[in-house]
DNA sequence: CGGTAAATTAACTAAGCGGTTAAATACTGA
DNA sequence: TCAGTATTTAACCGCTTAGTTAATTTACCG
């Protein structure tokens, strides 16, 4: 109820069938029927209606209107801040010297491909 | 209770409080009652043991026994499984061509540091 | 207009979660 | 052994979640 928007991207994500659906999206956009095909022997297409509001509450995916469709797409912003709060506990799984080096190293990287492209970042 | 190991690590991070405990042993070791200490205004102490055991059962946190104390460590495997399954997702959220160059680039990096070096890694 | 397809809403249930207080356990140290 | 410190367990409560079936909405098409 309190939910900040980390921890609804987090139990969003918590649920093996609503990764499901967010692996076919990432193949492209569909709409609820062909979301739903793979799961209709194991729910209902309410339940799906149900699991995609949880994740269009989540930010993961956004749904348009065509006719009588909603179709659905992948939404990368929320997943993304999701990885950026990981990325400050990377040093605890990068568990030898050189290869945090080789993390140090790619973080210099992308700081010079940011400064030469982009504009401000929170 | 049929969760899988990466929806019961996702459900664990889907929490405020849980997320700050992590935070505060990113900072080092520390038993029951000096991670409960910040909490202890806004909840009892059993509640913090539950936390805790959310954190074990989900392989984010482990712990040992020193006399009476119950000293919690961060682990980081359970994280880099999350964030492993998350890096799949990375193109969509690196909006720019460059900048998912500039991410490439990295991945080049680290094939190498870990060819040169590496040893075992468990 | 009437029929059909696509999706959602309503109303309900069972189970899980986050919290509580009270009691129990584990260990230390004089 | 006894008192005290650290932590967990038990039993319970209210709310949320994941699912159900039945009904409703929305839009197309012949």
């Amino acid at each position: 109820m309190i939910h900040d928007h980390l921890s609804q991207t987090f139990a969003a994500l918590a649920d093996p069938t609503r990764r499901a659906m967010l692996a076919r999206l990432s193949k492209g956009e569909a709409n609820v029927t062909e979301i739903a095909k793979p799961f209709l022997k194991e729910m209902s297409l309410p339940a799906v209606t149900k699991h995609l509001k949880v994740l269009e509450r989540a930010g993961l995916i956004s749904k348009s209107r065509d006719a009588q469709r909603r179709p659905c797409r992948l939404n990368g912003e929320a997943m993304r801040n999701a990885a950026e709060w990981m990325e400050q506990y990377r040093v605890f799984w990068e568990e030898s010297f050189d290869r945090l080096d080789a993390y140090l190293a790619t973080v210099t990287a992308k700081k010079k491909a940011k400064r030469s492209t982009n504009g401000p970042t929170k």
